[in-house]
DNA sequence: GTATAAAGTTAGTCTTAACTAACATATTAG
DNA sequence: CTAATATGTTAGTTAAGACTAACTTTATAC
C-alpha cells in the first residue's frame, strides 16, 4: 500500500484540484509546507505509480487511479469526522486533528463498521459529501447563504472553510448543521445578512460568512 | 514525542521485560522481527534520550521514564481494544490489529473521552489492567500467592521484588512467568508454603517469598 | 579449560523523504 | 521584446531506520 507520506499528497493534491482540475507544484508544496524539489521528486514518484500526471513544467493533474484513491482516504477522514461528532460526543472544532490521523488507519473493517453505525451517511459533520467505498461522491446543489433572498427559508448544509476560528465562530452563533435559516434582509452596501434561526433573531451575519455557508433550500 | 518506531521498540521492550525486568538484545530482535544491529542502535539512541539504560553486552533495562512512556502506549492500546469492543460490537479477535494502529494516535483528548464512555476502567476483560493517565496500573487483578488457599490451582503473573538476588533465587526453582503452581498446604506456624509445579512436588515456599509473588486464579 | 556456539557490536550500505544551492523555464511588466 | 520575477528542476546532502558482512565478547559443551 502507500506510504503515510503518499496518502498525505494525494489527499492534498484532490482537495487543490477541486477547482481547476490541476494544481501547481508551487501551490502543493505551500500547502504541504514541503519546498518545490521535494514536491517535485515526490510527483516523479508517483507518476511511476500512476498516482499522477507529471510532466515536467506542466500542471499535476491525479490519474483516475489517484483520484480514488484519495477519495478513499477522504472517505476515511470524514466517516472519522462524523463519528467522533455523533457517536462520541465531540464538538467540530476538535475532530480535524484527530481525524487527520486516523485516516491512515488501514483497516477497512473500521471504517466499515463506523458507516455502518452511523447509517451509511453521505454527508459529514462539515456538510461535505463522503465518498462511498469505491471513491464515488454524491454532489448535491447547494448554494452559498451570500446567493439566498430575504425572505426565503434555507437548512445549514456545509461549511467551506473548516478553520478552528470559523467553527468556533458559528458554534458561538449556534450556527450548526441542519440548522433551519430564514433570511429576513440584505443590506445593499455591504451585503450583510439579517437572519432569524431557533432562538436567535435579528442576528447579522457578514458577507464574509456568508459566502462560506453552503445551504439547502427546501 | 517519540517516533512510531520508538514507541513499538517502547512498546515491546516493556511487554518482554514483564518477566525478568530486563530484556536481551536477541529477544528484542527476534519479538520485533528486526535484526540484531538495529536494535543496537536504537538502543543507543533510546539510552541518549533517557528511556532505557544501556551498556555493551549487558541487558536492556528500561528507564523510569521509559516505562512510563510505554505503559500510555499500551494504555491506549487497551482502552481502543476494549471501546472498539464494547462500543462498537467488535469481536477480541477482530481488534488486535487495529488498536496495534490506533495506539500511536496522538490525541490525549480522544483516549480520555474513550475512557470516559467505558466508565474508566482498570481492567480490560482479560483482567490486564490499564494504566491510567500517568501510566501507573492497579495490580489488583492478581493476588499474592500467600493469599492462596490449599488446593487452588493458579498461574504466576508478576513479581514484585525484581531484585537480582530475588530473580536468582527464582530462578534456581525453575519459577518463571505463567507457572501453573498447586498449592499443596500451608504450615499454620510460619505460614510456609508447600507447592507442587512442572517436576517440582513439595517443593516449600517461605512467607516472604510467597508475599511477592502475584498470580492469577484460574 | 579450551573450543565452539550464541549473542552483541562495528562499519558500511540502502531507501525514504526531507533539505539547500544552483540552474532552467515560464510568466509578467515595462 | 526584453528584463525581471516567479515557478520548476537538477544535483548533492542529511537524518531516520532498516540491512549485511565481519568482528568481538560472553556463554555452553565436552
Amino acid at each position: 500500500m502507500h506510504s503515510l507520506v503518499e496518502e498525505n499528497y494525494l489527499k492534498a493534491l484532490f482537495a487543490l484540484s477541486k477547482d481547476k482540475g490541476s494544481v501547481s507544484v508551487n501551490d502543493l508544496s505551500k500547502h504541504l509546507d514541503i519546498k518545490m524539489p521535494t514536491v517535485t521528486n515526490m510527483m516523479k514518484k508517483m507518476a511511476f505509480k500512476n498516482l499522477v500526471h507529471y510532466q515536467s513544467y506542466k500542471p499535476l493533474k491525479l490519474t483516475k487511479k489517484g483520484k480514488k484513491e484519495a477519495a478513499l482516504i477522504i472517505r476515511k477522514h470524514r466517516l472519522t469526522e462524523m463519528y467522533l461528532v455523533e457517536k462520541m460526543g465531540f464538538g467540530w472544532e476538535e475532530v480535524h486533528n484527530i481525524a487527520e490521523q486516523i485516516e491512515h488507519i488501514k483497516s477497512p473493517k473500521l471504517f466499515a463498521k463506523m458507516e455502518e453505525l452511523l447509517d451509511y451517511p453521505k454527508f459529514d459533520p462539515h456538510g461535505t459529501p463522503i465518498p462511498d467505498i469505491n471513491g464515488e461522491m454524491e454532489w448535491k446543489a447547494f448554494s452559498k447563504l451570500s446567493e439566498c433572498k430575504p425572505g426565503e427559508r434555507v437548512k445549514m448544509a456545509a461549511v467551506i472553510n473548516t478553520s478552528d476560528e470559523f467553527l468556533k465562530f458559528l458554534n458561538r452563533r449556534e450556527i450548526h448543521l441542519g440548522l433551519k435559516i430564514r433570511i429576513e434582509s440584505v443590506e445593499p452596501f455591504d451585503n450583510t445578512m439579517v437572519v432569524k434561526y431557533k432562538n436567535h433573531s435579528g442576528e447579522t451575519i457578514s458577507h464574509t460568512v456568508c459566502e462560506r455557508l453552503l445551504v439547502e433550500k427546501f
